[in-house]
DNA sequence: CTGTTAGCGCATTCAG
DNA sequence: CTGAATGCGCTAACAG
């Protein structure tokens, strides 16, 4: 029962006003004069005086919370976009209120119950994988984006990134520096991810003119270092013919860079090699520093902040699927 | 102005109660009838009934909200303690509102001033580095525990590492498993860890008998994977004799690692690598598996957690630095 | 055991 | 322009 600070009717006895004076001036409306505005001013600052956010959401109905509901905090996706998000969140002066249910669902019922009794103004939901998920519904009474992974649901609205697109980016540049035989090493067959970036490969090839065309073979995995090195491993064992390989994680790329490595591969002279996710610890000082695409994760979490900051002014959350193109950052593995 | 929820009075007509007999139902005080608090309850169910925190901590004077200033949020110090934290505050009772400073004084004080718009009950503060940083002082009215990084006032009360046991350990480990020479490739000249983890290693040498006693070379560099790099090369090329090297991280190591296979000399059999930090993602699939030092940085976020859970409750904060072992955990790095 | 009465700190009518 | 009154949803005395 800790009350220490001032409250507003403090700051007006001191500015010699009333409370709903001190209330208008220090909100900046505009139905008080200048003067005593100013006076209330110096009287709060005097008192250092602090809003009492839950008092004022109790007539406001408004908290300044946002939840944040992720299932992977300590993966590569959620930091990013929790980033991207307070940034954006930033200026409007609201703040994050964190939970990871870890997968589980138990977790995630009990965060969200937590979320509901702080009367959360609005609900990102961050997933590592873009395999889509169970969605909410739409009982709860504050605004929800699904950021990375997807809704099931196409009444949700969903952020999440083209990974088409990204690998047909990734197969156009390797078909512009020279590349022809691609190994694309991937994660488990039946990821959405590593489906779509195989049919982005392909979508290239089928759009592209003979001179460029390349041809591919996707072995499906895991999302470990490990992998990455046993699949390249084994391509050379089983003599494979490449000169590029894709991975379609950076950790994978560093398990086949190291492969490479063994076998006396050079890098990029023999083989380029090119990732997916981007994430600088792994891929700058590899050697040679490796070329990935950039997923736009803090992007994504600004658009997610700005979608929901309308949504909480009134603007309907645009329903449905909302595909962000990724980027690709060129590094030494894939130039010679 | 959105007010869709039902209210305490809701449930307390529902039930044929006053709003007062509802409350202590809910809340489960004793003063009840058990079948009132049966009828209560049912009708709160009925009506989906969440209680609204910011009314109720308006009249309790707590927020059930802890707040979270990290200066790193990227790095790879301040997640596990936070999910540490998570785990002991309990999803239940205690919610984490999240701000990350970046390293800037202009956003640390923004962010501190929302905390205390939003009466947070305590707060951690969360840094990569083990040297001390700035005190917020004690002029907050709320419990404080800096963790990881140290406060640099002794009144407060941090919750860190013991580096120079750290040290020791791996000096002892590598000792044990018949290593002589050690090359110690490390992060900045004046950095706290750099230099406690030297004096570790200094510490075993002093304590231990001739026949374990290990010469050794301290390189201060920076921390990255280029530095372990490099640094490994310089040895090399300058025909430093060493059978183990320790990394102050893992990334260094990493480094060291690659230089070494290029160079032809195998981990571990010509040269044990021991590093800091035992993140996963670095370490378990490298090859070999490197042995590191695990920070337990979960358990520091949970000590923290629990601390102010106690001090929220009213035990005061035992001040001072207050640091915690690391632990060794032994891979194939070192292992021959 | 239960209900009545008072606030918690602030924003918002609506008279002056 | 200003202030007195009212209520946001809940908990905490205190009577009954």
């Amino acid at each position: 029962m800790r009350r220490p600070s001032s409250k507003l009717a403090d700051v007006a006895k001191l500015a010699g006003v009333s409370v709903a004076t001190a209330s208008k001036a220090l909100n900046d409306r505009k139905e008080v004069a200048p003067s005593t505005r100013l006076r209330v001013r110096e009287a709060a600052q005097q008192l250092a005086f602090v809003h009492n956010r839950q008092a004022r959401s109790l007539s406001t109905g408004r908290t300044g919370i946002v939840g944040l509901l992720t299932s992977d905090l300590e993966g590569r996706f959620s930091l990013p976009i929790l980033m991207g998000a307070e940034d954006a969140f930033g200026a409007e002066q609201t703040s994050i209120l964190l939970s990871d249910a870890r997968g589980d669902a138990v977790r995630e019922a009990r965060h969200l119950d937590t979320f509901v009794q702080q009367r959360i103004d609005a609900l990102m939901v961050v997933g590592s994988r873009t395999d889509p998920r169970r969605s909410l519904g739409s009982s709860y009474d504050f605004p929800i984006v699904y950021v990375y992974t997807p809704s099931e649901s196409s009444a949700d609205c969903s952020l999440t990134i083209d990974n088409v697109d990204a690998g047909f980016k990734v197969a156009e540049h390797l078909a512009m520096t020279g590349r022809r035989r691609v190994l694309h090493i991937t994660g488990p067959l039946g990821d959405t991810a590593a489906m779509d970036r195989a049919r982005g490969i392909d979508a290239f090839i089928a759009e592209s003119d003979a001179s460029l065309r390349l041809g591919h073979r996707t072995n499906y995995g895991e999302w470990s270092e490990r992998w990455g090195r046993s699949a390249a491993l084994m391509a050379i064992g089983q003599g494979v013919e490449f000169d590029a390989v894709i991975c379609d994680s950076d950790q994978i790329a560093r398990g086949a860079l190291d492969a490479f490595a063994a076998r006396g591969i050079t890098v990029p002279d023999e083989a380029a090699v090119a990732s997916f996710d981007n994430w600088e610890l792994l891929v700058a000082d590899a050697s040679p520093p490796i070329t990935s695409v950039d997923m736009k994760l803090a992007e994504l979490g600004r658009q997610a902040a700005r979608l929901l900051t309308d949504a909480i002014g009134g603007t309907p959350l645009p329903a449905g699927v909302h595909e962000t193109n990724a980027s690709l950052v060129v590094r030494g593995s894939t130039l010679r």
